[in-house]
DNA sequence: CGAATCGATAGGCTTACGCATATCATCTAC
DNA sequence: GTAGATGATATGCGTAAGCCTATCGATTCG
């Protein structure tokens, strides 16, 4: 095995400063680091149910509801019941949601390309493609088993 | 700017299953993840005082107090008094420390092979030489000032 | 219809962390 | 040698997260 620090120790050695240089850019567009996981689940594809929601972004369901109240009462999502069963709510996107992501995700970013700047261009696209790759397991397949 | 998913968002995503892989291997050896986080950093190299430690991990240094008594205790680490200045306290492994360390990686990146298994091999390669790049940034260049 | 189930919501409990402060010993500079 | 800096350590605070239970309305199935 090449002799490599622990993958673990790699990839959260990143995560935290990533999230820490997110943290503003997210506070300028009034949301809390759920509450823009909320904005990106949702702008792939409306959920049925809160629960589903929940597990998506990985958070606990009990404890997303606030942050759902607030995106509500801003006018960024929309959770209506749903009509064949009015026990769940359909969760969605507002324009205005949509509007709000789109502008934090491009600050974001921006500053996510200046660090990818670092790296040789052949090696940054295979990096992202593996990142992609990886991160579209689901948590058990990423464990392994 | 090609469209994709947020870097900070695949990477948490990621970070979240791979330590929790992680803790029970860490876990069978008896350490916690701030004490591992202990261990590898002094493998790299003994460190002087115990501000540089936490610094180096990215801990808070009167929270790896308790963890430093214990891994002491332990005999996995020393903790002298240095002759030089009084105040500080040399830190270093002991042979058992890194046997300890030895293990506990070699369980650890026992399971991250197999999900970089899912990599072609290129991809694979240029993979990790991109996260060692990356890793090896202080936090602030991380961010980008 | 009645029982079991399901989804949303509220509340409390526990743990962990980051941060800030305070103390004590030691060292360094003037 | 005295003042101020430095290092280790203890402790308390506020916050955020995971987890577990309870309630309530709505639904489904026997």
């Amino acid at each position: 095995m090449t002799d490599r620090p622990d993958l673990a120790a790699m990839i959260s050695r990143l995560s935290r400063p990533l999230i820490d240089a997110e943290l503003p850019v997210l506070r300028e567009h009034g949301l809390s680091m759920w509450a823009y996981m909320v904005l990106l689940a949702l702008d792939e594809r409306p959920l049925r149910t809160q629960a589903a929601l929940a597990e998506a972004i990985g958070a606990d369901k009990t404890r997303i509801i606030g942050f759902l109240d607030d995106l509500q009462q801003r006018g960024l999502i929309d959770r209506t019941p749903d009509p064949t069963d009015r026990r769940a709510r359909l969760l969605s996107l507002t324009a205005e949601g949509r509007r709000v992501r789109d502008s934090a995700q491009a600050g974001i970013q921006r500053k996510e390309e200046r660090l990818l700047g670092r790296l040789p261009e052949e090696d940054r696209r295979a990096f992202l493609r593996s990142l992609q790759t990886l991160a579209a397991l689901s948590p058990e397949e990423i464990v392994g088993e």
